[in-house]
DNA sequence: TTGATGATACGTGGATACAAAAATACTTTA
DNA sequence: TAAAGTATTTTTGTATCCACGTATCATCAA
């Protein structure tokens, strides 16, 4: 229903559809920065179309937590905290963990071979230096939230992705190892194959949290 | 930031925020069935303001889940499958037992006071028959999660018992005893006071989890 | 009676227009 | 020169308007 986890296909059927995605996109891809101001008159423009649309369209972005509405004074692109990043790492690692716990029965050989792929894909990536990974990374993380099979969940897991994705990217260029990454998700699908929910829960969990601390570096010191 | 929690403020600074509440208001308690159409022009005559606004609010309901907007077939009281009804308990449980794990270290005696307070005030609303055994319920759960100190925690657990407050109400309607809903909650806080974190994330969870199947009477048998 | 077909009315999505508020630039004055 | 107040320009918020899509209902054929 939004925030394209893997990919998204659909053609955009209204306006206000094409702005919201048109906006989301540029917001991931981190072409406006925190506290830059969206000013509607430009981005109808850019699409060919009024105001009215990206208005509605914006309306929907704050909902999602990617920009900050204030009366009378616009549209701003949301910047995180430090403390606002933890928590959103901190719900991520219930819900995605709770994903985790509900995929596993769904998960057969054949899928096991999926997740190894995208695994070997996301690892590619990294080398290869191209930004990419982050895509590669959420292809990964969004494979196993498809399988819980739970449409709310995946919409909410999906969400907090995007609004993460700048800072992902950032981290991305300015070290170019993916860190740890490879270990950490190869142990989720270790675990994953084990049987244990909980235990796999826990090490989805534990792998979501260990990222906090490295990604709470690239946000902006104070505010 | 949104969806009455326990309570809310805050006078409606722009149309659209009023728009917003009013409508929110009307769905929580009911006053719509779902599959009922809104019609933007009703409502902004209600309340006084032109279908621009309201068409905005829509958007933010949407995101909700509490209306469902089609292209050119306008908005939609969203009604809940049983399997939505037990994933948004899935989320619910997953969410809150973060929230009380979270809260534990900054519950002090006074605290304790208060939500054994607020403990007996359900009581009371629930043997009065008074159907704001709903609010006091909410305000019970509110207050923990306010003591984990997230607002986007605490959003998103608002929004999610917006969502399923008109099937709370409909419950308490239909069969007067507001069930065993006194011993679990005082479970909670005997959790809590226990200073075991895991276990009272499991306690929450755990109650949460079990009125998911009492509600799912309630709602629509098929669609 | 039932099912297809077309006309009509209604509602939605989007654009434009206008008023109010904020931001900005400018002038005046101490 | 700096500060304060004023005027101008932007930009936002809301209302009105128009074209198109959808639903409803009546008519007609099977």
């Amino acid at each position: 229903m939004q925030a394209t986890f893997p990919a998204e296909p659909q053609m955009s059927a209204t306006a206000e559809e094409e702005a919201y995605r048109h906006v989301q996109r540029a917001l991931r891809f981190g072409r406006y920065k925190p506290g830059d101001r969206l000013i509607p008159e430009e981005i109808a423009a850019e699409i060919g179309m009024s105001r009215m649309p990206v208005r509605e369209a914006f309306r929907r972005l704050a909902s999602d937590g990617l920009v900050v509405l204030r009366p009378n004074r616009g549209c701003v692109v949301a910047g995180l905290t430090v403390d606002e990043l933890y928590e959103i790492f901190e719900i991520r690692s219930v819900l995605e963990g709770l994903a985790v716990r509900l995929a596993m029965p769904r998960i057969d050989e054949e899928e096991f071979e999926e997740l190894d792929r995208l695994l070997e894909r996301m690892e590619r990536a990294g080398q290869s230096g191209s930004s990419d990974w982050v895509v590669r990374h959420q292809e990964f993380h969004g494979r196993i939230c498809a399988l819980s099979r739970r449409p709310k969940l995946i919409h909410q897991i999906s969400a907090l992705h995007a609004v993460i994705e700048p800072y992902m990217r950032i981290w991305f260029d300015d070290c170019d190892k993916p860190h740890s990454a490879r270990e950490e998700h190869a142990a989720v699908i270790a675990a994953l194959r084990s049987g244990d929910e909980l235990q796999a829960e826990k090490v989805m969990q534990d792998h979501i949290l260990s990222t906090a601390p490295i990604l709470a570096e690239f946000v902006s010191p104070s505010r």
